[in-house]
DNA sequence: GCCGTTTTCGGCCCGACTGTTTTCAGTCG
């Protein structure tokens, strides 16, 4: 039981006690532990043999405890003993719009629902609506949430979000007496997935930007429409709220529904201790001896009234962004424009859709210094993977076409060498020495055991050829699980043996996660974030990876493709 | 259940909207 599955378990207790109707503030302990062992750097199994659990923030005496049982038992007799108490339909219902704890026991009380099925049947029995503090509309909506219940709890890729939001946010922009608007939320957060869309706007006169976002196209219901807030449901289950403030409250505003929700309550925390209350309409003392600040125009002023610099909205995630801020600190985080080239590409020799020159071509007109193409190994059949006759005959027309001069962009020959079941390569290491570099990656037999899968990666790693792990999980966001892998190991192998761990930047994989990058990179671990670009458009995806980038507090420094083409040159015939 | 130099009890972030109410509880973010 890692650290996350701990998180889970405590995540879990939250919601049942909830569900019992037990005190808020307790619930809300055990799903501050929870966000605090997802994303705390050090090793539990560290903590806890120096004894040093409970000078964590927010884990006391009996969370540890806790935690203990659960690390040396793998069960959690709290857990058991709710789970017994409560059905576990009663926690489904509460992904239902509209239904939270207090109104889950009612229903589970006075009609002695269980299970959504069940809960259905009495909305269409009309039974819902007598129940007190229930009607008519309230039954209706637990019906419609039923129905849509898939594509209601679905998050969106932020790709998809961001296609949605940008007509969207031009649109609002363009509404006669809008003197601001943004798109805030995790969109602005540059998070993976999103889950829904918030947008802010500055104006005197909320009537025709509400009036203009709830009638745009698309929009399947209005859940909301009032004076400062609206939310609409699109055909793709999609939510989007617009939040309408007077110019004057634009700045607390925008940093309120910016979030992340941990990121506020630490900002509301420092602010109290300053004698201050911050809400998105302001700042205002506490207490009558505490002067009143000046009224802010800006997110930097209102950082700076709490005494911190400014701090990008990605790093906003509750995950110890003010103390970086507060101790001068905060990184210079990565931008597309430091980007001078690329690894981990493919071609038509493997299943890519363009030709080497197309793809040098356009590696050259995104002004990159230079491009490289890491095309599958044989044992990846289902891409049409080289062997070593055609990996020759590509590694030397990679050779000719540099001699030719034909393009100013330097292109590196590589390979995505498959990692085999054992752990070994797909090509000899005479194949791989002839090579300028190798990403070694795992794409078959992902059901191994964990300690298998990592000893299979670390030995990868070991191997004098390889130069970069490709994709650490394998995951496809919103779609397929990650391979089991312990990544702390992967990391330590790879800071043992100088080598890279690409941040894959397909906006599906954006693998190795953001949040582990946090304390790899500060430990003097390198990335190469690469496209894996299977056509020309591909390349694109680069800045999907300097996001995700950005998020793991990356600066060009950490980052091999941010160095000039000499410097890289150098490293790789370090290999 | 956690926390603490206004502390070991009594706080714990804050506000909008809806629906069911007739002054507000519950939900949501």
């Amino acid at each position: 039981m890692d650290k996350a599955d701990i998180a889970e378990v405590f995540d879990t207790l939250a919601t049942l006690l909830e569900l019992r109707g037990d005190n808020p503030f307790k619930v809300r302990a055990y799903q501050n532990a929870a966000r605090t062992l997802e994303t705390m750097p050090e090793d539990l199994g560290t903590l806890i043999a120096d004894g040093r659990l409970t000078e964590v923030r927010g884990i006391g005496k009996d969370l540890a405890e806790r935690i203990l049982e659960i690390r040396e038992t793998g069960r959690c007799a709290m857990l058991d003993e709710l789970r017994a108490s409560i059905p576990a339909g009663l926690i489904e219902m509460l992904d239902i719009p509209g239904l939270g704890p207090k109104k889950v026991k009612a229903l589970h009380a006075e009609l002695g629902v269980d299970t959504i099925a069940g809960l259905k049947k009495a909305c269409e029995d009309g039974r819902v609506a007598e129940i007190k503090g229930f009607g008519a509309k309230t039954q209706e909506k637990i019906l419609s949430g039923i129905a849509n219940r898939a594509a209601y709890a679905k998050r969106h890729l932020r790709p998809a979000a961001l296609a949605v939001a940008m007509p969207i946010l031009d649109g609002l922009r363009k509404v006669p007496g809008v003197t601001h608007a943004e798109a805030a939320g995790s969109l602005r957060r540059r998070m993976e997935t999103v889950g829904d869309l918030d947008f802010l706007v500055a104006t005197a006169e909320p009537g025709p930007v509400m009036d203009w976002f709830c009638a745009q196209p698309g929009v399947r219901e209005v859940t909301a429409k009032g004076e400062t807030k609206s939310s609409v449901r699109f055909e793709s289950g999609l939510q989007a709220d617009l939040r309408v403030v007077p110019a004057a409250q634009f700045a607390y505003a925008l940093h309120h529904f910016t979030g992340s929700k941990e990121h506020n309550v630490a900002m509301r925390r420092r602010a109290l201790e300053r004698g201050l209350s911050l809400s998105e309409w302001g700042l205002s003392p506490v207490r009558p001896e505490v002067a009143a600040p000046a009224p802010v125009t800006s997110e930097e002023g209102l950082f700076a009234a709490l005494g911190l610099p400014w701090i990008p909205p990605e790093l906003r995630e509750g995950m110890g962004e003010l103390e970086l801020a507060e101790s001068g600190k905060l990184p210079k985080l990565v931008t597309v424009k430091d980007i001078r080239g690329a690894f981990h590409n493919h071609t038509t020799a493997s299943d890519g859709k363009n030709t080497l020159e197309e793809m040098v071509a356009a590696a050259e007109a995104l002004g990159w210094e230079y491009l490289g193409i890491a095309d599958h190994s044989k044992s990846s059949f289902q891409a049409n993977g080289l062997d070593e006759a055609r990996l020759s005959r590509q590694i030397d027309d990679i050779r000719k076409l540099n001699a030719s001069g034909r393009f100013r962009c330097h292109v590196f020959a590589g390979s995505e060498v498959d990692i085999l079941k054992d752990g070994s390569l797909d090509f000899p290491d005479e194949m791989l020495a002839r090579l300028d570099y190798a990403v070694a990656s795992v794409h078959n037999a992902f059901t191994l055991e964990e300690d298998e899968m990592t000893a299979r990666i670390i030995r990868a790693l070991e191997h004098p050829g390889v130069t970069m792990l490709g994709h650490l999980t394998g995951r496809l966001l919103l779609r397929r699980e990650p391979y089991r892998v312990n990544a702390a190991k992967v990391i330590d192998a790879a800071l043992a043996n100088g080598k890279i761990i690409e941040l894959n930047a397909n906006p599906l994989r954006l693998d190795m996660d953001w949040r582990l990058w946090i304390r790899a990179a500060e430990r003097g671990l390198l990335t190469s974030i690469n496209p894996d670009a299977h056509d020309t458009s591909g390349l694109q995806f680069i800045a999907a990876g300097v996001d995700a980038a950005r998020k793991g507090r990356l600066e060009p420094r950490h980052i091999l493709n941010c160095r000039p083409l000499a410097e890289v040159t150098r490293y790789l015939a370090r290999r």
